[in-house]
DNA sequence: TTGTTATTCAATAGAATACTTGATAACTTG
DNA sequence: CAAGTTATCAAGTATTCTATTGAATAACAA
């Protein structure tokens, strides 16, 4: 039998991706690049740290496998790794929301009180029967990014003023990066708010991007 | 819109879970616990730690929610989480198996030279017409605490003892504890010596079980 | 009670990590 | 080529993590 060492080596290549997964400003890293591409200084603005700590943060994550970097004329273009890397952050993230009760809490306070959410398959059905509106709330170049197909791109910020174009004939659903992104409660609530008969994708983009890349998940 | 507060909480709080999987020793043991629940004895002396070391290891494991602990007596038992503690364990053994060469390499040392593997799906075919022999190679222990049905358990250290046991008519598959385990390796190889047709499941008991726990893994 | 066994706690030294600031490198554009 | 962007590197300090040691606790048996 082969020595403890080679077991050893493996063990510590799956703990060196593994602490990938270690640090919250990593995972805000992360989960930004689960949306969409981006550069190190967007990155570093929307995650509220400095630019040279970012990149050290995405040079850690790319060490792990968890991203892609590529040079884009001046910038540097980070992007998710691929599906193995969204599969582990979104089990990471559902498997602590599910056993801490202060994560709910957390979510809680964050995304305020609940509206009425459908599911994944739902959607799926009504879209295909022509049933519903559905709005993409996320900013312009995360939908540019990628995007539910037929879904109509309305950043949370201009709601309020493209309210026309949405046939008032149909209910609307809109989604967002995930479950505990506020921007589609934001957007039901308004739309409530208005008369509007609204519900919210239980979940975001990369879980529906996901399910399609892979049909057996949950 | 609510404060990054309450957003930076929830990415502390699943970087907290993903602490749990920054250390070999903690992977080391979770991979022990992936196949049978232990005492912390046992698991020190199996991962060649301190005792004191991985009762440390086996407390953060807890907090993280990644390991259950009952009190048996004078003893105390840790078991994996769940499906949702496996599931992510799988998921980065996997991924950092896939991305990194140096993986790879080790495994590839570890492991020795290769063998012929069946998948799930086929071996379950085959069970199904009784056209195959299912052996446990795992320690006598880890079988006792659960194993694939219809699999008889001869630990790799009887397998030459007991070979009279398995009917010369049927072909025999072994499995163990999982793609990195070399007991089902090794037992292949000495039922190949021995002149007898042997293959090994390509990965072991906690994949069977999870596939079984939600029937939509691939 | 007094051992015995199994596990945890407390203290500590050394290693690794996080974030800051200021300098450097790679590439574009004028 | 110089000036301007964008990203990385390097060094320093504060913090956190890891493994070790030896002592403390809890459950049980004699």
């Amino acid at each position: 039998m082969a020595s403890g060492d080679a077991k050893q080596t493996l063990f510590e290549a799956i703990a060196l991706m593994g602490k990938a997964f270690a640090s919250p400003r990593r995972l805000e890293l992360l989960d930004l690049l689960a949306q969409a591409p981006r550069g190190v200084e967007e990155l570093a603005e929307q995650s509220g740290q400095s630019v040279a700590n970012a990149s050290q943060h995405l040079q850690a994550l790319h060490l792990a496998g968890m991203v892609t970097r590529t040079r884009e004329g001046t910038r540097i273009r980070y992007a998710i790794a691929g599906e193995e890397a969204l599969r582990i952050w979104l089990a990471l993230r559902d498997a602590s929301a599910a056993g801490l009760a202060e994560v709910e809490r957390a979510a809680h306070d964050y995304l305020g009180e609940d509206v009425e959410t459908i599911g994944r398959e739902e959607l799926r059905e009504r879209l295909a029967r022509g049933d519903v509106v559905l709005v993409d709330v996320r900013p312009a170049e995360e939908y540019a990014a990628g995007h539910i197909e037929g879904a109509k791109s309305i950043p949370i910020d201009e709601l309020d003023q493209r309210l026309e174009e949405l046939p008032d004939d149909r209910e609307v659903v809109a989604y967002c990066r995930g479950p505990f992104c506020a921007y589609a409660h934001e957007a039901v609530r308004q739309l409530n708010a208005r008369g509007r008969n609204a519900s919210r994708l239980e979940d975001g983009w990369p879980e529906w991007r996901l399910a399609d890349l892979s049909p057996q998940t949950p």
